[in-house]
DNA sequence: GCGTCTCGCGCG
DNA sequence: AAAGCGCGCGAGACGC
């Protein structure tokens, strides 16, 4: 049912199957097996519908899939140790917190497909120990079923990140440069210089403040001259600037925004990460402490709308892109089982809340439920949460209460067991929290009291949206397989996947992601009356 | 000159 | 209309 994989410092594996005897898993004999034997072993273990075990998806995979290889199911122990030694359902166990060993090293570089001469780094030690530590953690622990799925969820999170990698987002450079160009003005020749579209709004900008050699890239320099201009600005945000009355603000709002697209995904970020038609990011999974991914490399997390029109299916290929709907809200309505938000939510849960009379319109009912999820003390969100709680009792009160223990020091959870760091600590379990005077909640307890009222929104957030993945993947190759002209997932943001698939298969893939959404909120929340609702939809160009 | 911090802004 | 969560990145500012 196990098979853990070891690689040794002479880059042979050492293979070991687990199997459960009367309950009790028990290790097999070890066999190693040369480097070059290793497609064959899995070629055999995935007959067997084996889940394979290893110290990090990030070591192993890339290689097998540049082998041609894929894997169904697997342990990352790296990301599973993480989630166990802080999670508050491992309470009593050894693996919690635990000190910080070689385990909690964080994620290892993923190989360059074609780097076939690097030396393989031996796995991190005592992988078997590890993983009879980490069993016996989940199936000792009173949520043992909700950790079951967390650690799996997670470990299916790392196949899918080394997968959207190796086959990569589908980048049209032309695509792009044309974009580009319509905003910019043509590439300049020389490095350095400033697109043709930006140097009218500079003259412009300079020519406002009367200042001909300043350099609006540089903040410093730039309020300088505001103030001397005569506005009174504390610093050179949009949305400072923006209500100011001065002919330098809109040439300068657009020199602004063009600057920051030439810099951030301009033509040098095409040349750094697009190779071949395709853009890799590295995707780090539990980047966040909430257990949202972070990704490295060419800055996809943030993706302009902008530059999205240069992602454009293959030839005879269409990109399905499904988003969850108010994921955030919904979760807190289901982990709360406030049946006045649940009813809100049937349709589109901002109208809802509208129609059930605490505010007056949609976009309040945003500001409202955002306020109510981030902590909002003071603007629209603020003024907005009595009536909210008024409407919404056991939703709000779930959040007020996250945010109370924050405020003293403890840890919240999310609904599956990852549990919140304690404050001051990056590692989260080796320093004590602040001291903290009797009733007294300090200006950084508040803080970390927003923090935690959002860890269990937006971690549980973030394993539905696991589930969501998870499921999908599973339903995609049960259906298509996992061949090259098979579709398959290429991004994925938080609440937001997008599977490049034959333009023939499109519709079957919109309904599966639909119904993978069903299945996620099912695992997650069973019979709850919460409605997870995903826009599909399927175009050529993102 | 180099590493680190801060700002500003893109995304959810 | 602005203030409240989570990120990554580039450029300038700053300290050594």
């Amino acid at each position: 049912m196990f098979t853990l994989l070891v690689r040794r410092a002479d880059e042979s594996v050492a293979v070991i199957r687990l199997t459960r005897d009367d309950g009790r898993l028990t290790a097999g004999p070890q066999r190693v097996v040369p480097s070059a034997a290793l497609p064959d072993e899995i070629r055999a273990g995935e007959k067997d519908s084996t889940r394979w075990v290893w110290d990090d998806t990030f070591r192993w995979y890339p290689r097998l899939l540049a082998a041609g290889l894929r894997v169904e199911r697997c342990v990352d122990l790296r990301l599973v140790h993480g989630i166990l030694r802080r999670s508050e359902f491992t309470a009593g166990n050894a693996l919690h917190g635990a000190p910080v060993g070689p385990w909690d090293a964080p994620q290892a570089a993923p190989t360059e497909a074609d780097a076939l001469f690097v030396v393989e780094p031996e796995s991190l030690p005592d992988a078997l120990g590890e993983f009879l530590r980490q069993r016996d953690a989940v199936e000792t622990s009173a949520q043992r079923s909700r950790l079951e799925l967390l650690t799996a969820a997670e470990s299916t999170g790392a196949l899918v990140a080394v997968e959207m990698r190796h086959r990569g987002i589908p980048w049209s450079a032309a695509r792009h440069d044309e974009l580009l160009t319509d905003v910019l003005g043509p590439r300049p020749s020389r490095a350095g210089d400033r697109p043709a579209r930006m140097l009218d709004d500079l003259a412009a900008v300079r020519a406002a403040l009367r200042a001909p050699d300043l350099n609006p890239d540089s903040p410093a320099e730039l309020i300088r001259a505001l103030r001397t201009a005569g506005l009174t600005v504390t610093s050179t945000r949009q949305w400072e600037l923006q209500h100011l009355e001065h002919p330098v603000i809109e040439p300068l709002l657009r020199y602004k925004k063009k600057q920051r697209l030439l810099v951030a995904n301009g033509w040098s970020w095409l040349e750094a990460w697009v190779r071949d038609g395709r853009f890799r990011p590295e995707y780090v999974p539990a980047a966040a402490a909430t257990g949202r991914w972070g990704t490295s490399g060419g800055g996809a997390l943030q993706l302009p709308r902008a530059v999205r029109g240069a992602v454009v299916a293959d030839p005879g290929w269409a990109l399905v892109v499904a988003d969850a709907s108010q994921l955030e809200p919904r979760v807190l309505t289901a982990l709360s089982q406030d049946g006045a938000m649940a009813r809100a939510g049937e349709g589109d849960l901002y109208e809802g809340i509208v129609a059930s009379g605490a505010v007056a319109t949609r976009a309040e009912a945003k500001v409202a439920m955002l306020g109510a999820m981030y902590g909002a003390t003071q603007g629209d969100g603020g003024r907005l949460m009595p009536r909210l709680t008024r409407a919404f009792p056991r939703a709000i009160a779930l959040v007020e209460a996250a945010a109370r223990v924050g405020e003293h020091g403890g840890v919240v959870s999310t609904l599956l067991g990852r549990s919140s760091p304690r404050p001051g600590s990056d590692a989260g379990f080796d320093e004590r929290p602040p001291e903290d005077g009797p009733g007294q909640v300090d200006g950084g307890m508040r803080a970390w009291g927003r923090f935690t009222r959002n860890f269990v929104v937006q971690g549980t957030a973030a394993e539905w949206a696991l589930c969501w993945m998870g499921a999908l993947r599973r339903s995609l190759t049960a259906e298509f397989g996992a061949g090259s002209d098979a579709p398959h997932l290429v991004f994925f943001l938080h609440d937001e996947v997008v599977v490049h698939t034959p333009a023939s298969v499109a519709p079957r893939v919109a309904a599966l992601m639909e119904s993978a959404a069903t299945e996620a909120g099912r695992l997650l929340f069973g019979d709850a009356p919460v409605r997870f609702p995903v826009t599909v939809a399927t175009v050529t160009s993102y």
